[in-house]
DNA sequence: CGAACCAGTGAGTGTACGTTCACTCATATG
DNA sequence: CATATGAGTGAACGTACACTCACTGGTTCG
């Protein structure tokens, strides 16, 4: 068994950094340990570190795995759309975001980055993929720059719903919020 | 001496929260001290937590002087209104909004909150000061539910920009996030 | 065979944190 | 003066965490 099927440390980083994705989500940054991390991928929480040497790079690797699958997502989702109306576009994207994190597991590592922007190496790898997101959704869509700010505002909007759970709070300030957002 | 100058507790609790409102919008949850706090409000951390007994009442007492804090630029940015068209009182209260938090005190404290809201007695704290800015924003504005929610989602962008520090970054994707907005 | 290499680990180290507790000191009142 | 009350603290305790290091066992190749 050569290279092919043993897992050498180049390989396993990413399954590493999919493990991490979903601890971080769970803990976010300061509430998440090394050690939950190294649980999840189940392997010891040395070679975490030896795969990822501070916590601050496994936390970027772990952003950066997620922006690629939210691009990929929002790729597919533009493929499906019905015309090339860039308000249909940008309907598209959004359908399949709004699939995409029906577990909530990618919204909240968003969430999560941006409270520890602050971190320099986050903020950068946190921007990075905002930059890609929007300039995706621009060139793709082809919309004007309004209908791109909007998409991105409902978006962050969307990510206020779920992370403070308001769908399952009843009241009529919550229906108000939540009315006509497909992410359930 | 009596009641009237002497610091007896409950009067020092607001102070000590709004110690708590700087440091934890610095910090976030996980990322501040008790310790930090203190410092903050220039007693010991042991007084601190005889005041609040645990770290979690004492970020969500931060919590609600924020949203304190927010309602009342809220109701003063209504007032100033030079009409009483929704969109106007809508646009007067953004304008509140946007003053209010041209320093990010208030600011990172909500997005911070967000990103711990899974904690149940902070998720509860976070719902019910999202839940008097909604409803008040819509009694006050008398706007129809679209207006008002889009008032949050461009809140939220807002929230965004700053704590991803979109302002200080070059590029056409970030003058596009940042048309139009008003937090500078 | 043996030497070099590499995936992966167990056990530790230093530090920092939330919370507790016994205490001090100032004032207030009888 | 004596006693009580409550503001405020110093020092400690137990735990938990990021990161280190010396090590094991398997594989490769001369």
């Amino acid at each position: 068994m050569a290279r092919s099927t043993l897992s050498t440390a180049e390989l396993r980083r990413p399954t590493v950094a999919a493990a991490a994705v979903r601890a971080f989500a769970r803990g976010g940054y300061h509430g998440t340990t090394i050690a939950d991390v190294a649980r999840e991928a189940k392997i010891s929480p040395a070679y975490v570190i030896k795969l990822f040497p501070t916590k601050e790079k496994l936390f970027t690797a772990a952003l950066e795995a997620c922006f690629d699958q939210i691009l990929a997502a929002l790729e597919a989702g533009a493929d499906t759309a019905s015309s090339i109306s860039p308000d249909e576009v940008l309907d598209a994207m959004a359908d399949a975001y709004a699939a995409l994190i029906t577990d909530r597991t990618l919204l909240l590592l968003q969430v999560h980055a941006q409270s520890v922007a602050e971190i320099p190496e986050i903020g950068a790898a946190f921007r990075a993929g905002l930059e890609r997101i929007v300039t995706y959704a621009k060139d793709r869509s082809r919309g004007t720059d309004e209908a791109v700010q909007r998409f991105i505002a409902f978006g962050q909007l969307c990510h206020l719903l779920v992370a403070a759970n308001v769908q399952e709070v009843p009241g009529p300030w919550a229906r108000l919020l939540t009315a006509g957002m497909r992410h359930l």
